[in-house]
DNA sequence: CGAATATTTGAAGCGAATCAATGCAAGTGG
DNA sequence: CCACTTGCATTGATTCGCTTCAAATATTCG
């Protein structure tokens, strides 16, 4: 077999939409999708564009990013391997969706992806499941946006961060002091959180001056107090 | 033929998620819908409740409501005849849903809905392209919330509102002024657009002072120079 | 009509944005 | 190796928009 087989050694064979199909299956797709790298800060497309293209992440982190006409701009969401990216059933995208870490990613034409999954139901019902979940994560976000303080905000972001990266590297200490580095900047946290860096920075000093957590230096963090960081993403 | 036929005089056959079957098709959902009534402020179902049944709208406005533990809340979206309600593929639903006006909907239980899906591939793409529409809806919304100003807020609202209407009533006079009943109070408005009463009362009074709008009175608008508001929707 | 509810209006306070430096680490080139 | 740039983060001073608290109308409905 010649290496045509890009989905044979593909990071993300089994948590990806593709999960949803046999290696024979695959193969259909496999003939559609290229390898594709963005730097960090490259867009995959912007908002206005034709939907032309979608695709699988198979490394990196993407941002979602609403904007007004006048510049001002929110991340909508975040994609992390695995997830699907792209706008399917649509003439132009909505969104535009740009590298926040260099990415590598599995691009397939639009058309012809939806295609494969017309006569695949279990992908389609794969991808059913997961937008109803990305609309789930968009609500909630919604009531953190509009109701929520900064410090809540910030606290519950670094929870959402903990999390995550306890999943991934599965140091599980439950409780006892986690130490990570934020994959973001403070300014991308302020484009997720609806702040200015300002204020994010303003927020984090004070949760390391309160004890909660700490800042060893660069992005590294360390949650000192897992429970009393649970409680300000709480606070009334 | 008895009328056991509930489906036979729906009003919104051709509009729900049983457009995409036929009638023969539509015999089995049928046997599993019951008719049921709210009165305006009732709840189908409360966030954190087992998730046991779903529903299609058939006359009315309902709301769905996300909130913290401390009471604030946030509508995180609306639904109107012929929108889908309930949480699928989810042992607990996430958000509150109730009713803003009396409505009549056609609930079936989840589960046997979840199957009837499952065997009905067209009816489960017509609720993938729902969703990932609810989806494109939610980021929007986030946007406004989280970065647009009380004034943007409103005019925007009105607009969606003069929209909505328009498409109803079809009284099509495209730049001419038009009235309306706005079917939301104030404090719905607010719950919706992230503000308090007060402030969405002052940008009401602000848009009629500036000759935006006026308010004859009651639930009562006219749109007296629709450009100018859109105009303020987007203002920097 | 009159009670209850919704809306408008006013005054004061607060939280986050904005404006403005300063600090700090990493890279660049002399 | 050090001066210099560049990008990011922190900190401070001030402003501004929205909320909060408090009445005073309107409106609806029994």
């Amino acid at each position: 077999m010649i290496p045509s087989s890009i989905c044979a050694d593909c990071a993300v064979r089994d948590r990806a939409l593709c999960a949803s199909l046999s290696d024979e299956e695959l193969l259909e797709l496999n003939a559609l999708g290229q390898r594709r790298h963005l730097s960090r800060g490259e867009a995959l497309f912007w908002a206005g564009d034709d939907s032309a293209i979608c695709a699988n992440l198979l490394d990196g982190v993407l941002k979602i990013v609403a904007s007004t006409s006048d510049g001002r701009e929110q991340i909508v969401g975040l994609l992390y391997p695995a997830d699907f990216a792209g706008q399917l059933f649509a003439a132009q995208v909505d969104f535009t969706i740009a590298a926040l870490t260099d990415v590598d990613l599995c691009v397939f034409p639009r058309g012809a992806f939806e295609k494969v999954l017309q006569r695949h139901a279990r992908m389609e019902h794969l991808l059913l499941q997961r937008t109803l979940a990305a609309l789930g994560e968009a609500r909630s976000r919604m009531l953190s946006l509009a109701r929520k303080s900064a410090e809540e905000k910030v606290a519950g972001f670094l929870i959402d961060m903990t999390v995550r990266m306890a999943d991934a590297s599965s140091r599980a200490t439950p409780g006892g002091p986690v130490t990570f580095d934020l994959p973001l900047s403070r300014g991308q946290m302020a484009d997720i959180l609806g702040l200015t860096i300002e204020t994010v920075s303003r927020q984090m000093t004070k949760l390391r001056d309160a004890g909660v957590i700490n800042l060893p230096g660069g992005r590294a963090i360390t949650i000192a107090d897992g429970p009393a960081l649970i409680r300000r993403a709480e606070a009334a």
